[in-house]
DNA sequence: GATGAATGAGATTTCATTCAT
DNA sequence: AATGAATGAAATCTCATTCAT
C-alpha cells in the first residue's frame, strides 16, 4: 500500500499551482488534446482535487484567459497614462497590447480556440475583457470631446478599434509565430491613427 | 424487416444532399453538439454513405464555410466593378460582404468555431478565403495607384481591413443576432473610408 | 436510475476479475467473437474500467496466454527435477505439458489463434514462453554432456522437440477434444525417445 | 458519365486474376489488414465482381491456402519417387517440402494465420492438406511392411511427423525470415531419421 | 481537503456484402 | 456477367466527472 501525501495547501496555492500546469499542458498539447489527467499529472495532485478548485476543463481556460486580459487591461491602462496626445495614447496602447500578446503568445491562442457553444463562454466578454474595451471607450470619449478624434460613436468605434486590434495579434502570435508582429503592430497604428485622429 | 431503399443518385446531388443536411444539422445544434449520425438521419441516407463523400465530420464543415467564402468572394467581386471611385467601391465592398453574412449567418458562425489545433484547418486561409483577400488587395493597390488611397503596404492594409470587416461581421452575426450589424457596417465603413481613402 | 456501484478493489483482485471474465467469454465466443462489452458485462464492471487494467482485447488475450504459459514452465521444472534419466524426464516433460493443456484446453486454443499481424505478438516469444524453450534446451544440453543424447545443436533440437509437442497438444485439444490425446501423447513420446534419446 | 469497361472473361481467367490480386494484397497487407476493395482494385474489376467469383474473404484466403497445398503434396509426391530407401525417401519428402515452402512463403504465412472459429476453416484439413498426409501415411506404411521403419501407428506418425515438419517450416518462413531454414530443415531430417528409421 | 479508481455515455469509422441498373 | 454506390451493424476507446474512503 502506498502512503498517500497529503499536502494541504492554502487554495490561492493550489489555484496557481493548477494554472501553470494546466498553462504549460495547453500550451503543449492544445486545449482539445489536452485533458484533466495531462493537468493534475503535471500539477501532481490527485484527480479529483481539480474540482475542488475548478468545475471544469473549460472553467479553467476561461481563468487562464481572463488573466492575460487582466494583465493586458492593466498594461495598456499604464501606458496610456504617459501619452500626451491621442495619437501617441493610441500607439502607446497598440504597442503595450503587442507587447503583452508577445510574452504571452501561448495564452493568446488559448483565448481564441473556439467560438462553439461548448467553447462559447471563452467569448464571452468577460469582466476583464469588458474592462479593457472600457479604457479603450473612455480615451475615445476624450479625445473626441478634445476634439483630437473625429466625432463618431465611441463604443462601436471602441469595438472595432478593439477587434482590429485583436485580429492583428491573432494572425500574429495564434496562426503566425510573431514574426510578423512589426509590420501587423504599425499597419494598425498606420490605420487607427488615420481612421480616428482628426486631422489638423 | 425495413425495406431498404437504394437510391443511386449522382456523386453531385448526393454531396449537395449532406451538405444540406449537415448545415440545418449545425444550425440547430452547433458544431461540436452535431454527430455524424445526426447528419445522415437528416439527408436520409445509411452512416457509411457519409464517409463515400466525407471523410469526417470536420472536412464536412470545411466544405460548407469555402462554400461560403465563395459566395463571399463572388458577390464581392461583382459588387465592387460597379463603384466609381475607391471609396465608393470600399462601401460595396462593405455592404456585399455584410449582405452575404446576413442571409448565412449560420455558416458564418460554423465558419469561426475553433482555432484549435483539431479545428485548425477550419481557419487555414482556404483558397476561397485567399481569392478574397486577393480581391481587396488588388482594390488597394489599384488605388495606391490612383491616388486615391494613402500608400501602404497593399497586403498588410488588405489583411487588416479583411480581418475587421470579418471582427464586425463575428460580433454582428456571431456573438449577435444581427441586430447591431448597421451599426457595426458603418462603423466599419466610417474608419476605412477615414483611415485608407486620401483625403483631397 | 440505477444505483451506481463503485466498489474499489486492490489492483490485482481486479485484474484477476477482468482476467477469469475474458477467459469465460473467450471459451464461449471465441476470440474474435468476444466484445470488450461483453467481458465487462461478465466482470460486472463498467466499459471505462477495463481500459485500466488493459490496453486492448489483445492485450488481456496475451496475457491470458502468458499465464497458461508460466502455468506449463512451471508444471514442467518441477515434473523433470524427478526424472533419473534423459529418456524418464523426457517423458515427464511430455506428460507434464499435456497435462496443463489439458487442463487449459480453452486457453490454449487461445494461444494458438493466430499469427497475422494484428494477432502477431500473440505469437511472439514472451519471457513465458522462452523460459519453457530454455528448460527444455537445458535439459538437452546436460543430456549431450551425459552422453545420454545423440550430439546435435541443442538450440535447434529444443525448438523443434518443442515445436513437435505443441503441435501434438494442438491436434489433440485446440483441434480435437481431447479425445485422441493419449495417442498423440505417446506417439510423441515414442518419436522424441527414439530420435534423441543415445541407444545403448 | 464515365463509359464502363465490361470485359467478360472465361470463368478461369477471372478466378486467377482474382486469386492473383488478392495473393499480392495479402502478402503486401496481412489478411486482416486486406479488405475486398484492396483486392478488387488491384485485379482492376468491380466489387460486386469478387462476390461471382468467392463467396467471401475467406473463400478466396483458402482457396489460396490449397493451391500451396496442392503444389506441396505434388512436389512432394513426385520427389519421393526417385528415393532408393526409407531414409532417402524422407529426405526427399523434407527438402521437397522446405522447397515449396520458400518459394511460396507469403502463402504460407497466410496458411497459418489463425485458428479461431471465424478462421478455422483455414485449418480444416482440407483435401489438399489430406492428401499430403496420407502420401506420408503411405510412406510410412511401406517402410513399416520393409522393416524400414520402427512398427509404429502409422497414422498418428505421419501426423507427428507433417505436424514437426510444418511447425518447422512456421519457424523458418512465418516467424522468420528464411535465414534459419537451412539449420531447421537439417534439424528435422536429423530427429525423423532417429525417431523412425529403424537402425540396423 | 485530498484521493484516484470507477463510471458509462457516446461518437467515429470500417468494410463485408447486396442489389438495382 | 459486370458494375459500384449504398448499406448499417458493430466495436473500440476516450475522458470529464463523481464519490466512497
Amino acid at each position: 500500500m502506498v502512503t498517500r501525501r497529503r499536502r494541504t495547501e492554502s487554495e490561492p496555492v493550489r489555484r496557481e499551482q493548477l494554472l501553470g500546469a494546466a498553462r504549460k499542458v495547453f500550451k503543449e498539447k492544445g486545449y482539445d488534446g489536452s485533458t484533466i489527467t495531462d493537468i493534475v499529472r503535471e500539477a501532481g495532485v490527485a484527480q479529483g482535487t481539480f474540482y475542488l478548485y475548478y468545475a471544469s476543463k473549460r472553467a479553467i481556460a476561461v481563468s487562464l484567459r481572463d488573466d492575460l486580459m487582466k494583465r493586458m487591461s492593466v498594461a495598456v491602462e499604464g501606458s496610456m497614462k504617459s501619452g500626451k496626445s491621442f495619437e501617441e495614447r493610441l500607439k502607446k496602447l497598440i504597442s503595450a497590447s503587442f507587447g503583452v500578446a508577445r510574452q504571452n503568445a501561448d495564452l493568446y491562442r488559448l483565448a481564441f480556440i473556439g467560438a462553439d457553444e461548448t467553447h462559447q463562454e471563452m467569448h464571452t466578454e468577460s469582466s476583464e475583457h469588458a474592462s479593457f474595451l472600457t479604457a479603450v471607450m473612455n480615451l475615445f470619449k476624450g479625445a473626441i470631446d478634445d476634439g483630437e478624434m473625429e466625432s463618431a460613436d465611441p463604443e462601436i468605434a471602441a469595438r472595432l478599434a478593439t477587434g482590429l486590434l485583436q485580429h492583428a495579434m491573432i494572425e500574429a502570435f495564434v496562426f503566425g509565430e510573431g514574426e510578423e508582429s512589426d509590420r501587423l503592430e504599425s499597419g494598425v497604428g498606420d490605420l487607427l491613427s488615420s481612421g480616428l485622429v482628426r486631422s489638423v
